[in-house]
DNA sequence: TCCTACAATGGACTTAGTCCAAGTCAAGTG
DNA sequence: CACTTGACTTGGACTAAGTCCATTGTAGGA
């Protein structure tokens, strides 16, 4: 059932209930919890856990390459549990809801070389923005 | 000289001397400061200025539509006024540094309609990321 | 079973930003 | 020019999200 807990128990992690209980909170699709939305969720399974380790847990997670930080504004970082998958998001500029996408074409042979200015080009991001029908609709 | 502070006042702002020097510090190109950046900078011209009266002066220039907001992590936003042509953004993953660049192709026609769940999809931003050449040399 | 290095805790701290009541001033009016 | 008024500015208190750290706990190997 989880796939994030298997891979991550595969590279060695040292298992703790703390950190079974935020990797299965993280888990599934179209999943984009802040971290204080992941704690919430990890307490009602384990009321002794504390925010600090969840910002940790996810942090690892982050480095270990298993789930994605999103940061689409000021507000707080949402976390992406599908990291093995290449995709995209949409995000409602009303209430921050973020859809996965999976558009066409490939933004990275968009960038000419003379237009690099010397960086070494890791990564692209797209971000569409817009409004989702539950505020279209609640106006 | 200030392409910024002429679009402004042309739409019946108020004049000040605080958004004058906002204006200023902000004008140019490849200009993509922090809040706290402007603020230092107004303070040089302008030493009574808080940084509340900054805060408010971007974001009524953000609502105008003649400075751009962008946020690519969890740091500081930053404010880009070249607002009146459309550009994407590459940032170093090291020190934050953004440059505009202008990708060929146009990343809103790449995402299909059964892709959009419903949203009223709006606009996009593209962020590459890498490594900036001073962070690769000095890394 | 015991050890020990790694992990968890929680409270203090930091950063970036927002809010508000009171004071100030740009610019239109007479 | 003086007056008026509502928009603008101020600075300090407040908030949200996240980081740091010294202490305590524990997984997993010997």
């Amino acid at each position: 059932m989880s796939d994030l807990l298997e891979r991550l128990r595969g590279r060695g992690w040292r298992m703790t209930a703390q950190r079974r209980v935020v990797a299965e909170v993280l888990d599934g699709d179209h999943v984009h919890l802040t971290a204080d939305e992941v704690h919430a969720r990890a307490v009602a399974k384990l009321p002794e856990i504390s925010r600090a380790t969840v910002y940790n847990t996810l942090g690892e997670m982050v480095t270990l390459g298993e789930v994605i930080e999103v940061s689409t504004d000021r507000r707080a970082k949402r976390y992406d549990p599908n990291a093995h998958r290449p995709h995209h998001h949409l995000v409602c500029a009303n209430c921050g809801t973020i859809r996965d996408v999976h558009p066409a074409g490939d933004p990275m042979a968009d960038l000419p070389s003379d237009e690099r200015f010397g960086f070494t080009v890791s990564g692209v991001e797209v971000t569409y923005r817009g409004i989702c029908p539950t505020c279209a609709a609640t106006g």
